[in-house]
RNA sequence: GUGCCUGUAGCUCAACGGCAGAGCGCCUCACUGUGGAUGAGGAGGUUGAGGGUUCGAAACCGUCCAGGCACCCCA
C-alpha cells in the first residue's frame, strides 16, 4: 500500500462511478447551455503566463497559478481561469465573429491553493458567457442560464438563491455617504467580507480604512437593507426581466454581493446555498472592457464560473445525484464451458451489431460466479446458453432487475432483450 | 502563505503507555446449470512516513506527507 507512488496533491481521481457523475454532471450544462442558444468553445489548458499578466488579480497568477518553465525557458501557467482566453479568442476574431456571442465552455482548471472542503488545485469549471452585449436583457438572460441550471438538477429555490447587485448602485451609495473615490475600492472589499469577520473586527477594520462612525452606521445600514435595489433603474428592470423569464424565485437582491474580481462593472451575481454549508456555486457578472486588455476593440459583456466542486458536494448533500451505473443498460452473455465459448461469442457480437451493449468472461468459472460478476457490475440482463439450449435453438434470458428468467427460441433474442431494456429501471 | 484539528484492515470506527479488535466489504465452501438471502470457514496491519522519549509507543514529543476547519482568495 505504502508503494504506490501517491497522487498530486489537490487532485482528484475519477473512478467509473465518479466519471459516470462527471458525466452527467456534463450533460445538464450541455443542455441548458443549448436551451438558450449558446456554442461551446474551449480553448488551450497550456498559456504563456504573459496572457496573465495585464489582467487578472496579481494574487491569482502570482501565487495561485501553476507556472512552469517549458523547455526553451519559456514560462508557461496551466490556466487558473478561462476570461483571459476567451479575450484572446474574441479579440483575434473581433471582425469575423457575429455579436453577441453566446459562448460556454467546461473543462479543467489549476489553481496552487490549500486543498479544502469545496476547493481542490484541480477543478473543472463551466464558463458561460454573453459577450458584446451591455444591455440588463444580456444579465438577465445569464442569470436565468444558471436560474434554468439549478431547476434542471432539481434544486428548489428555497435550497439556492442567485444573490445579485450591481457595483453601480454600491457606488452611488457609497457616494452619498461621502465616501471619496480613492477609498471605494477597499471599502467594496471590506463588504465583501462582511459575514467572514466577527461584526467587532468588521468594524475596527473598516475604521482603519478611513472610515468616519457616522460613516461605518450609514454603510452598515446600507448592507442590512433589502428594498435598496428600488433606488436603481438597472436592477428594477433586471429583476422584472428575470420575472418574466420566470426565475425570479431563484433569485433575491443582496447588498453584500460585490464579488472580488476588479473587471466586473455592473450587474454581480453569485449563488450560495440557503443553509450557508457551502461557499459560492456559482459567481459571475456584467463587465465591461472585456478584450482591451489583450489588444482588442472594448467588448462588454455578462458572464459566470461555475466549478465542479461545489456544486457536486451541494447536489449530493440533497440527494440529487442519481445512483449511475457505468456498465447499465448492458447485457452480460455467460460462458457454460469452454467448448461453448464460440456459441457465445457469436450470440455476444450478433447483439453488438443490433445495438446492445454486451459484454462476456473471459475465464471459465462455475455459473454462480459468473452471475454474481454480473450482478456486481450492473448488468441489466444475463445468456446462458448451455448444451440443452443450444440442442433445441433456445437462450436463457434472465432480468436481473425483475429477478426473472425465460426461455426463448434464439431468434426471438433481441425482440425479448428489448422488452427488459424498456422497463423502467427503478431503483 | 497563516492558525487550529485529524490520520488504526478496502470502508466506518474501537483500543488511548502494557498481546491491534469489531461491523461492513472481500475470498472459499454449503450450491449438483443460476446473482443480491442464510450459515460455516478464511485472507487482510511495520497503526500515514521517518526520527526521538520510554523497560515497553497506535497512544507522549518535534519533522515531513496527506485530509478537515477558519483566514487569504475564489469556482
Amino acid at each position: 500500500m505504502e508503494k504506490i507512488v501517491r497522487s498530486v496533491k489537490g487532485t482528484r481521481d475519477f473512478y467509473p462511478e465518479e466519471m459516470a457523475v462527471r458525466r452527467w454532471l456534463i450533460s445538464k450544462i450541455q443542455q441548458v447551455s443549448a436551451a438558450f442558444g449558446y456554442q461551446e468553445y474551449d480553448g488551450p489548458c497550456l498559456e504563456t503566463i504573459d496572457l496573465y499578466a495585464a489582467k487578472s488579480g496579481e494574487e491569482l497568477v502570482k501565487e495561485q497559478a501553476f507556472v512552469f518553465p517549458d523547455r526553451s525557458g519559456e514560462n508557461i501557467a496551466l490556466r487558473p481561469e478561462l476570461t483571459p482566453t476567451l479575450a484572446r479568442m474574441i479579440a483575434s476574431k473581433q471582425n469575423e465573429l457575429t455579436f453577441p456571442c453566446r459562448w460556454w465552455s467546461f473543462g479543467p482548471f489549476w489553481r496552487y491553493e490549500r486543498p479544502q472542503k469545496g476547493r481542490t488545485r484541480e477543478f473543472f469549471q463551466w464558463n458561460i458567457d454573453l459577450i458584446g452585449a451591455d444591455q440588463i436583457a444580456a444579465d438577465a438572460e445569464l442569470i436565468a442560464v444558471a436560474a434554468e441550471f439549478l431547476r434542471s438538477v432539481g434544486v428548489h429555490p428555497d435550497q439556492v438563491k442567485i444573490l445579485i447587485n450591481d457595483r453601480r448602485l454600491m457606488d452611488a451609495q457609497l457616494s452619498t455617504i461621502g465616501i471619496p473615490l480613492d477609498l471605494r475600492p477597499a471599502v467594496l472589499r471590506q463588504i465583501d467580507r462582511i459575514d467572514k469577520q466577527p461584526a467587532e473586527v468588521w468594524d475596527k477594520n473598516a475604521l482603519d480604512l478611513g472610515l468616519v462612525p457616522e460613516q461605518l452606521s450609514q454603510l452598515k445600514s446600507l448592507l442590512g437593507s433589502a428594498d435598496l435595489w428600488q433606488q436603481s433603474p438597472e436592477l428594477s428592470a433586471l429583476f422584472a426581466e428575470l420575472d418574466s423569464l420566470g426565475v425570479r424565485e431563484y433569485t433575491a437582491y443582496e447588498p453584500k454581493i460585490i464579488r472580488g474580481l476588479d473587471y466586473y462593472t455592473g450587474t454581480v451575481f453569485e449563488a450560495r446555498d440557503t443553509a450557508g454549508s457551502f461557499r459560492a456555486i456559482l459567481g459571475g457578472g456584467h463587465y465591461s472592457n472585456l478584450v482591451g486588455d489583450v489588444g482588442g476593440k472594448p467588448l462588454p459583456g455578462v458572464g459566470f464560473a461555475m466549478g465542479d466542486v461545489v456544486i457536486l458536494l451541494l447536489l449530493e448533500s440533497l440527494g440529487l445525484i442519481p445512483e449511475i451505473i457505468p456498465a447499465g443498460e448492458a447485457v452480460f452473455v455467460s460462458v457454460f464451458a469452454e467448448d461453448y465459448r464460440s456459441t457465445s461469442n457469436r450470440i455476444a457480437a450478433r447483439l453488438r451489431r443490433a445495438g446492445f451493449k454486451v459484454f462476456s468472461y473471459p475465464g471459465m468459472d462455475k455459473l454462480n460466479k459468473q452471475l454474481k460478476y454480473a450482478d456486481k457490475l450492473g448488468a441489466r440482463a444475463v445468456l446462458v446458453i448451455g448444451p440443452d439450449e443450444i440442442e433445441r435453438a433456445e437462450v436463457v434470458l434472465k432480468d436481473l432487475t425483475a429477478r426473472t428468467q425465460q426461455v426463448l427460441p434464439e431468434a426471438e433474442l433481441e425482440k425479448g432483450l428489448a422488452a427488459i431494456l424498456a422497463q423502467r429501471h427503478t431503483l
